[in-house]
RNA sequence: CAAGCAGGAUAGGUAAUCGCUCCGCCCCGCGGAGAGGAAAGUCCGAACAUCUGUUUUGUGGUGGUUUUAACUAACGCAAAACAAAGGUAGUGGGUAAUUCCCACCCGCCGUGAGGCAGGGGGUGCGAGCAGUGACGUCUCAACCGAAAGGUUCGAGAGCUCCUUCGGGAGUAAUUUCAUCGAAAGGUGAAAGUGAAACGGCCAAAUCCCUACCCGGAUGAAAGGGCAAGUUAGCCUUCUUUUAGGCAGGUAGCCCGCUUGAGCUUCGGAGUGAUUCGGAGCCCAGAUAAAUGAUUACCACUUCACAAUUUAAUUGUGAAGACAGAAUUCGGCUUAUUUCCUGCUUGGGCU
RNA sequence: GGGGGCGUAGAUCAAUUGGUUAGAUCGCAUCCCUGUCACGGAUGAGGUUGCCGGUUCGAGUCCGGUCGUCCCCG
């Protein structure tokens, strides 16, 4: 689990990022990504009833995603805000794989250091 | 061995590393705790909270009358009773309470172990549509044909018999009068259809009655507290600007929020559901929402392969259910892994 | 977290108090019309009433359970 200081709790930063967000889209994943003028870091998980339609099966894939997202933390830009969206057929890929989707999107648009 | 019936338990473990939430402390750290039997469906029942009825009684109490005392409208608190709607239904018991649970009785089903969304009283199948045909039983099974066959000398001279084929009903299921019943409805007579409506039995999870239960509504997003910003208004300061306070309660935060009809254990009461007493224990409280990831080893089950080979054992590999707390409990229902116990029926061997 | 509705033919909807063979429109198929297509006409096929069970002489309708789907409160 990400800490507590590094979650994206509040419901209007939510809603900014959301709608104000980049969005970066990939296969199984949906990144929604914007830069604001402070020193933190903030990102939230999201695991849509339509594509899990379990509460077992939505823990499960924020898990995935947050243990995949663990290692990216400290070279990530300072002033992110990011909401990863999984979709339907994310449930069946591995760890390393989702951390190698992230990455790679995170690293086109140059908000992550390599 | 096969098929089945009933009941119960279980929901992998240990270690290391990297993390998350909460709590504690001698706070750069260390220690402790961290999903379920169904957390699910939301089908019932309660706790708790707020709002809200009528009547009566008690009580507090501001105001009024008033010398005091006393009386008393509003309002608050407590208790009791109650309409409608709704619910329940063998007898007795359990519980905070229930549509739940327990015991027993009767009825029905099953070869049986056992099971039942069976259990107040009453009323109630002539409704389907035109037919060999009206819940079941009983009664009645008739008619027409130059359609075919049989029997027969002959079935197209006529009569009669058997089989097959074809055909043929009601504006159907009401109306009128009288009468019984609290009601649903019944009974009698007349008319009408039919071969038959006469009689008896069974039928409400559609109808009626009785007895009993219960004030009602909304649900933790209940409800309460603190309170940025903004602000109509009020007060203070001041020539004005301004500043401060009050009021108000939005965003946000906090409480509610986990000690409870609690768990473990011992003893007593009871056939049992359950209950009484003692001792010990504290066992998730998140909020875009923690309880995870990786590796190793050890168990258990299943499958595949190999070896020994009657059975079985050993080794290797793979796989391992349903499912995620959101105020808290008690039931019910549904989903699902593995195992155990007792019993029944049938078959085989000794 | 809490509450409510709806599942009937390929599609959109009906079905009285439980009572005939579950009906209508569009679509679909075949034939006719035409030189051909459309239009038009005729005929026809198509249903486990979401699923499982119960009550009943009889269930789309009544009662339980289950699955799916849509909506409301915030």
């Amino acid at each position: 689990m990400i800490p507590k200081r590094n979650r994206l709790k509040k419901k209007k930063d939510f809603e900014e990022t959301f709608k104000k967000g980049k969005r970066l889209k990939s296969e199984f994943l949906e990144i929604r990504i914007r830069k604001v003028n402070k020193k933190d870091k903030k990102i939230a998980f999201v695991a849509p009833v339509k594509a899990f339609k379990k509460a077992t099966e939505r823990n499960k894939m924020k898990r995935k995603m947050r243990e995949a997202f663990k290692g990216l933390m400290k070279n990530l830009d300072e002033g992110v805000r990011i909401i990863i969206i999984a979709g339907s057929g994310a449930e069946k890929k591995s760890i390393e794989e989702l951390e190698k989707a992230i990455k790679k999107q995170l690293v086109q648009f140059k908000f992550l250091k390599e």
